[in-house]
Order: structure tokens, then sequence, then C-alpha cells
RNA sequence: GGGGAAUUAGCUCAGUGGUAGAGCACUGCGCUGGCAGCGCAGGGGUCAGGGGUUCAAGUCCCCUAUUCUCCA
């Protein structure tokens, strides 16, 4: 059966499920193609992965953003386990041990190969299921193997698995436990232990599916038999066991990890028969929707094949990454994502798509995927616009470059020479980001040769350096256990109370659990109950005080979460001598607490309003909720207007006015998100959120302090607007005693700049403007009284002039006139002399000396150069100078010797004559 | 993380170490029956910011900021 282009692949696929058919791609369109096996859908494979797990008792948890959060080691999260990095190394201990998920994930390293290849992709969702310190090679193993053969239903003779080569218990598992022959298993080293420096790692197995058992079996498994295109890996199980430490020693890790990882892009082909990662319903739609932009048809061409790969590639990538907040921009993260998008309009234009499209087919990924990544669909439209905006810059990019190469070969062919310079083509690469094809494309319509050697050698010189600049950096800390020795429970009880009497239940100090402290000690110590609360959320930690009976006084100077939930406070001792399990009052600094609470209620105000002045597209980036101000990073392209400032700023302050309710209730998260609650970046996803609703105005997730009704905010006044990375602004505020004393100290800086304008307050803008008026008048009039006083001076030393050798000559000292007042004396001088020779000097205070000499230009044939004559002059006062063979300047030091230096002109001009 | 480049009038950009410019836009006057109408005159500058070299820096050097770009 022959399928046209116009059909749309999405009608194909929807029939297709219904139909338990597939399709395999071939050169003339596509064609159905029956066969007993089950077509599986991607979104019913994900959903199938993690609904497994959890059956094996893991807790879903959703995809993370693409942008790490607290992790400046990555650029982009990387792989299935980058965001739960914390939980490996122990410096987070995660609820429920057990996790699955499906994690968008972005990897640019082999970009080169994107499109060319059946699987390489940009942005991949990687399925897996993840034990913190619970299960290990023994479950792990046969439930990959129940997933893939029994839910999935693949044919169990075709899987293949490799293990590290001395992994005898996973060989074991793989042989008694799954069943597998011994000849379907192989041995590796390097591929199969995963170690990524300092940090937990460990060996691994992999699971690989023959494509092609037509070909018969081969008699020895190697993943890399067949060029490596037989064998596809679809399922990567690691086994963290070891620590990796600083000094590159290896020890048995104390809680051993599962990280498991299955690309969900494979799994697609597999299941649905396609050739490549792209012959599925990941990719087809968009492909299919390029074929209609460009009138162009899939699978006819294999250059025609590459680019719309590259493009349906690019553009999920452009669409995941924009969604999560990461907009195009000339550095970092920034930067990834407009060569991608940039890399996909060449390949458009491979296509014959010249003006802007790529924004056009977000709203197609958006379909593909929107239901279980609902945020490209809910901001598709800033997604659009950024895309959108991008693209047209790059096509300024390209204008530009190809003004600058009609330059070079213009000179070039002046020269006579038919070869362009290596070092100019990567001029025009390096610094004008021309792409060298597009210099080669129009090089080659004018008949012109490109040294691509030498464009090379710059490139290779440009790779060296940047290699030899890198530096290693740690990605993952050493597991450590000092918390796991601790077995405590402690509650936080300062929601409701500012001090509370409690037992202290642990003290570490110097890295050590101790039993007692002494003043002075700088110590960490956990209570059973504290009314202080842990920095978290941008919410900075409460100081205070914990009295010990009469026995000790401990101040509090910061409080943080420690790896198991609890309030660790970090403190120091001031008097007497606390030991563990001694009684304490703990009390907060709450003059202080009262103040974050009102910049706390305040920043979800904010949230809101800005939400609705700016668009839905503002998320936060970024908080910082302090005693005496409030910070609020978000996402926005331009600088907010004055008017914009001042619309959020009213909105806020009308909620303060209403003094709405706040109320805070735990509640599901399902039900939480039916409210409308905003979810917050980093927010952790428990069983139960603590919701924050503001009247019927914010109702944000959060775990922070809050002021009872909003009217208890005071007033809150925006204090500055700014910009902190492309595309992300900062929002800094102060609320009730600081915005009063805010606004204090802006009425005494008016009544002040009044009181010295002498003017009425409402005066002081226009009396600055007559101020600035008058400023200006009086400027131009001195302008114009310098031009007579020099008119008159003038006159005053055309009287002086006398002759030296037959040349009209005259040397006068004016102190006081600037540079530029000689200069203008000497040039009406000039203008008066039909020939002649002004010499002019004039001292500048006390150590500085001026000199310009003007010379008619018919006496610059006689062998009187101005330049020469006023460097000689100036050299008498210790100084040097130079100009033009009319006119020239120079400037020296010695005051006194200004009259002798005028004095020795005229000697200087008589010896010059010819 | 490491390179290259740019930043001058409202906009687009020239500018040899020696008097800061052009085109467009703006204001005024005059001419003119339009589609970028013409002429004359005028206003408009922290030469990105800060240091240094120099008698003298928009120009050379260093630092910072912003933007563009390549490599990793």
């Amino acid at each position: 059966m022959e399928h046209g282009n116009q059909g749309g692949t999405a009608n194909v696929l929807n029939s297709l499920s219904s139909l338990e058919c597939f399709f395999i791609p071939a050169t003339r369109g596509f064609f159905y193609y029956l066969k007993g096996v089950t077509h599986m859908k991607s979104a019913e494979i994900r959903q199938r992965f993690v609904k497994f797990f959890e059956s094996k008792g893991h807790e879903i948890v959703p995809s993370a953003s693409l942008v790490p959060y607290n992790d400046p080691s990555l650029l982009w999260i990387n792989a299935g386990m980058a965001p739960l990095k914390k939980f490996f190394d122990g410096s987070e201990i995660p609820k429920n041990p057990r996790i699955t998920n499906s994690q968008k994930c972005i990897r640019t390293n082999d970009i080169e190969n994107v499109g060319k290849t059946a699987r390489h992709h940009t942005m991949f969702e990687m399925l897996g299921n993840f034990s913190i310190g619970d299960y290990f090679k023994k479950e792990v193993i046969p439930w990959a193997w129940e997933f893939l053969t029994e839910e999935l239903k693949f044919d169990k003779d075709r899987f293949y698995v490799t293990i590290h080569t001395e992994d005898d218990d996973a060989f074991e598992i793989w042989t008694n436990v799954v069943g597998i022959p011994a000849d379907r298993i192989c041995r590796t080293e390097e591929d199969n232990f995963w170690d990524i420096g300092e940090g937990p790692c460990g060996p691994c197995s992999e699971i690989f599916y023959d494509r092609n058992p037509e070909m018969g079996k081969d008699d020895v498994f190697h993943p890399d038999n067949h060029n490596g295109e037989r064998y596809l890996e679809v399922w990567n199980l690691v086994f963290t066991q070891f620590n990796h430490n600083a000094d590159g020693s290896y020890t048995e890790l104390p809680k051993k990890n599962i990280d498991t990882g299955a690309g969900l892009e494979r799994l697609c082909s597999l299941l649905q028969n396609g050739e490549t990662n792209f012959d599925t319903d990941l990719f087809l739609p968009i492909i299919e929707e390029t074929a209609r932009l460009s009138g162009k048809q899939y699978h006819t061409d294999l250059n025609l094949d590459v680019a719309f790969k590259v493009i349906a590639d690019h553009i999920r990538t452009v669409t995941f990454s924009v969604g999560d907040g990461a907009l195009p921009s000339n550095e970092g993260r920034g930067y990834v994502i407009r060569r991608l998008l940039r890399r996909a309009v060449r390949y458009g234009k491979v296509l014959g798509i010249e003006k802007p499209f790529m924004y056009t087919l977000v709203k197609i990924v958006g379909d593909i995927m929107g239901e279980y990544y609902p945020e490209i669909v809910t901001k598709r439209e800033f997604i659009e616009r950024v895309i959108k905006a991008e693209e047209e810059r790059f096509h300024v990019t390209l204008a530009d470059g190809e003004s600058l190469l009609a330059d070079v070969l213009e000179r070039v062919k002046g020269e006579g020479k038919n070869v362009l310079p290596g070092e100019e083509a990567f001029r025009l690469y390096d610094t004008y980001g021309f792409p060298i094809d597009l210099t080669e494309d129009i090089c080659v319509e004018q008949g012109i040769e490109i040294d691509r050697e030498g464009f090379e050698k710059a490139l290779n010189e440009q790779r060296q350096r940047a290699r030899a600049a890198r530096k290693d950096v740690s990605t993952m800390s050493v597991q450590t256990e000092l918390y796991d020795e601790l077995d405590i429970r402690s509650n936080f009880v300062g929601y409701s109370e500012a001090a509370t009497s409690a037992q202290v239940l642990a003290i570490i100090s110097g890295g050590e659990i101790v039993e007692e402290a002494h003043e002075g000690d700088e110590i960490a110590l956990f209570l059973s109950q504290t009314p202080f609360y842990a920095e978290s959320g941008g919410q900075v930690a409460d100081i205070g005080l914990i009295h010990v009976g009469e026995a000790a006084i401990v101040q509090v100077l910061d409080v943080q979460k420690a790896p198991n939930g609890y309030n660790l406070h970090k403190a120091r001792v001031l008097s007497g001598t606390v030991n563990v399990l001694d009684e304490a009052e703990a009390s907060i600094d709450y003059e202080r607490r009262v103040a974050i609470t009102r910049n706390h209620t305040a920043t979800h105000l904010l949230h809101k309003a800005l939400r609705q002045v700016l668009g839905e597209h503002v998320a936060q980036a970024g908080s910082l909720v302090g005693p005496d101000r409030l910070r609020f990073d978000f996402s926005h392209l331009s600088g907010m207007t004055a008017e914009e400032i001042a619309d959020v700023e009213r909105r806020v302050n009308e909620q303060i006015w209403q003094n709405e309710i706040v109320e805070i209730n735990e509640m599901g998260i399902d039900d939480a998100k039916a409210l409308g609650a905003m979810a917050l970046f980093g927010e952790k996803y428990g069983d139960v959120v603590r919701v924050v609703k503001a009247g019927d105005y914010s109702i944000e997730l959060c775990g922070g302090c809050h002021v009872r009704s909003t009217g208890e905010i005071g007033l809150f006044k925006i204090v500055s607007e700014s910009s902190i990375a492309a595309g992300v602004r900062r929002v800094e505020a102060v609320t009730g005693k600081g915005a009063y004393e805010f606004v204090v100290e802006r009425d005494r800086l008016l009544t002040d700049a009044a009181g010295k304008l002498k003017a009425n307050v409402n005066d002081v803008p226009s009396r600055i403007d007559n101020l600035q008026n008058n400023i200006k008048e009086l400027g131009k009039e001195i302008e114009s009284l310098k031009g007579k006083l020099a008119a008159g001076e003038v006159k005053n030393l055309v009287e002086q002039i006398r002759e030296v050798g037959g040349v009209p000559f005259l040397a006068a000292k004016l102190d006081g006139v600037d540079m530029d007042g000689l200069r203008a004396i000497a040039e009406d001088l000039k203008a008066r002399l039909a020939s002649g020779v002004v010499v002019l000097g004039a001292a500048q205070g006390t150590d500085k000396v001026n000199f310009v000499v003007a010379v008619t230009k018919d006496l610059n044939g006689k062998g009187i150069q101005a330049g020469k004559l006023v460097k000689e002059v100036a050299a008498v006062t210790g100084g040097g100078g130079g100009g033009r063979p009319d006119l020239a300047q120079a400037g020296g030091k010695d005051v006194s010797k200004l009259q002798e230096a005028l004095d020795k002109a005229a000697d200087l001009v008589a010896g010059m004559l010819v």
C-alpha cells in the first residue's frame, strides 16, 4: 500500500495502533506491514515502564527540569540519575529509597552524528529505576528481564547481555535466576564499569537486542560484532558499589545503589519496527510537518533525510529547554540552544526553507509529548516567540557574514588571486559565525578556491587551546555516613511557636559526634523539637538562642536541613557546657522572623502580580527572603518598564490593603494542582504538600513561614529591577518596616535636594530643568565670549607680528588659555596671514605648558614644518609634541622656561628656512 | 572554562596618536501639487565604564561591563 506525503503521519500512526500493524520506511513513501507483534506508542511505553516499577514499590517522580538545580558541574541534566545525585552521594535521603522516572536529558557532545546515524539525539528520554541503598543486583536484573519480555513482550531469544569481566554475581544471576545461556553473555572490561571520577561508581550490565536474528548466531557474542549495528543496547543496569575516593583509591560503599537507564527512543524504534529512532511516533509528525512546509518528501533522498532528522531532533531540544527557562544567549546553556537552532535553520535551507519556520514546529512537539510534559503546552506561545526571534536574528548574522565575505573576495580578486586564505575563512567562521559550508558555496559560485587546509589548521589550534585550558571538576561527592549513625527524630514547631523547650539529641563538633561542648566551641546540634526554620525555599534561617537551664547559653548562627531531613543548628557556645540529652529552651529572634514572614508572603504576591502584568511565562528562577529585603529572580525577556514596575507594585499593595487571610493547608499533590497551585522550581514532591493561599490571589506550594493576613505586610515597595542573566530579571523589594525606612530615606533625600535648590519639593523637577537650561545657556555664552576675547587677542597679536628671515613671524605667551583656545587663535591668525609662522605658548597652572604652532602652507615647501618646530620649542620646557605640517601642538613641564622657549622659536625658524 | 570581534549622534555606521564626522531621523525657514520632494540653516556626543602609556588617546595597552561569535 502506497502512502502519499499529504496524508499526515499522525493519521497513519493513529490507524496503526488500532490495526496493530506497523510500517517500515521504504524509499518510496510509507507502506503498511502487518505482523503479529504489538505496536506500542511512545506514551504507552513510558507509562508502562513507570507503572511497572511502581508495582515493585517505586515512587514515580516527574521528570526534573533540564536545567540542573544546585549542580554547577552540569550544563544540562544529561542522564536519568543526574537530578538524583544528591541521593546517590548521601547528601540527602529520599522518602522512598525506590524511585522510577522518565527523565528528559540533553547531550550535545555527539551533535555531528545527529541525523546521520539511526540513534544519536541531542535530547532524549531516559527511563530509569533507582535504588538508594535498598535493593541490588539480584532484584534489578530479573525485573529488567520481566519488563522487557513480559510487559513489552519482546522475544526472549533475541536478547544478549554484557557484564563487567570480574562481576561473577551478575553472571550468576543472569544465568541461574534469569536463565540466559552463558554463550549470550559477554564479559567486557572498560565498557562495563561506570566511573565519572570522584564519587560512587561500579560495574554495570548492558542488555542488547538482536535486530537481525535471521543473520544466524555468532560464534561468540560481542556487542561490536557487525560494526555494532546488529545488537542494539536497550538498557544499562549500573550497580554502584564502590566509592571512588579523592586519592584515586576505591573502597566498598556503605550503601549500595542501583541506577538504570533505558532509552525510550530506542524502545520505540524496536516496538514500532522503525528503521531508525526517527521512524517512530516521537519524530514522524515533526518530519511530516517539515515535509509539508518544504514541499520535499521524507525517504526520497538521503541528504534530505539528514535535514529532516536534524530538524526534528533539534526542535525537540530547543522546545524543551526554552520551556524549562533556558533562553538562547551568547554563553553557556543559552548558547547551546542558539547553536542547535541555527544548525536546524541551516538544514532548513537544505530543504529549501528560507524563512523562519522552526517556531511553527513547537506545536507539533507539544502534540506528541505535551501530555507527559505539560510545560511545553502551557508555555507554547512563549517558546514560539523566543524561537521566532532567534531565527530572525540568525538571518541577520547570515546577511552580515555575506557582506563581509563579499568584501574579502573583492580584495582577493583585486590582488589577482583565486584562493581564499584559510585564516580569512576561519576569521569569518570564528569571529562572525559565518558557516564554513556557506563560505564554500559562495566561493564556488565565484570561481574561487578555499584553502581548506589552512582553515582546518586554525580550527585545530583553537581546539588545542580549549583543551589545554580545561580543568577537571568533581561531579559528585564521596558518600558520607555521619548522619546515618544518628538515630534521632526532631520536630519543627516553628510555624506556630517562637520558643519551645526541647532536649539536645546530638552534638557534632569538628566533623565528629561528641557528648558535650564547651564555651567558645563551634558546634552543630539537633534538638528533639525546634522553632528554628532551616534555610529552604529561599527563606533564610532563623537565628536565636538556646538556654540550657543555668548551665549554658548557645547562640544559633545558622540552621540547615541535614541529610536526614532534620534541622541542624550551627551554633557557638557562648557560656557554660552543653551535654547531649540536656533539657533546653530554644527561642528564635522573633522580630527578625516577623520581618521575614512579611517578605515571604509579599514574594508570593509579587510572583502572581508579575505573571498578571508580564505574562504566564514568568517563572521563578530563584528567590531570597531575608529579614531586610526580598529578592526574586524570574524568566522574562526584556527589562520592565517604569509603568510595569508601578503596576506590579500597585497590585501587590492592593492585596495588602484588602487584608486577605493567608490560609496554609497540607494536602495531596493532586488536590494542590486541582486548586491551581504554582509548583516552585526545586520543590520536592512528597505525597503531601503544603499549600499557601493568600486570599483568592496567590496559591503556591511552599514550606516557608508567612503572615496570618496580608495586611500585616504593611507596605510593599520595589527597590530595583535589573538583569541577572540573559532572559532572567531580578526584582528587589522591601516590606513593612523596611519599606517604611526606604520611603523615609527617599523623602529625606528629596527634602534635602529641595533645600539645596531653595525650592518647594513639588517644584524640584522644574527647578532642575530651569537650572540645566541655564547651565546650557551660560556655556554658550562662555563659548561666545571666549571667541570674542580670542578675536580681541588676535587683533593685539597681529600688531606684534615681525619678520624673521623675510617671513612674517609671531611668538606670544597667552597664559591661562587652554589647548583648544590656543588652537582656535592660531587657526584664526593663520587664516589672516597670507604667509607666516605663529608660535603660541601658555602656562597651565604651575607644572604644565602648552604650545601650538601654525605655519601657512606656502612655507612648508620652504623648510618650515609646524611639527618639527613645535617639538624643538617644547623641548626647552622638557616636553615634546608633533602634528601636521601646517598645525601642530605640544606640551611641556617647566613653566619658568616658557619665555625662553618662545624666544628660541625665532632662531629656529631662521635656521630652518632654505 | 579558553580564544576572536564589537561598543562613536535617536538609528545605520565612517574615523592615519594631533580641530569628532556622514547618511537617515529631528527642529526651523524657504521652495514645492504626490510615490523617501528639494534647498538652506540648526539642535543633538560621558567616543560603553575605569585605569595606564604619551606633550597629546575615539585611536595604543590593561581591567570591567554588555553584545556577537568560535572551541571545549
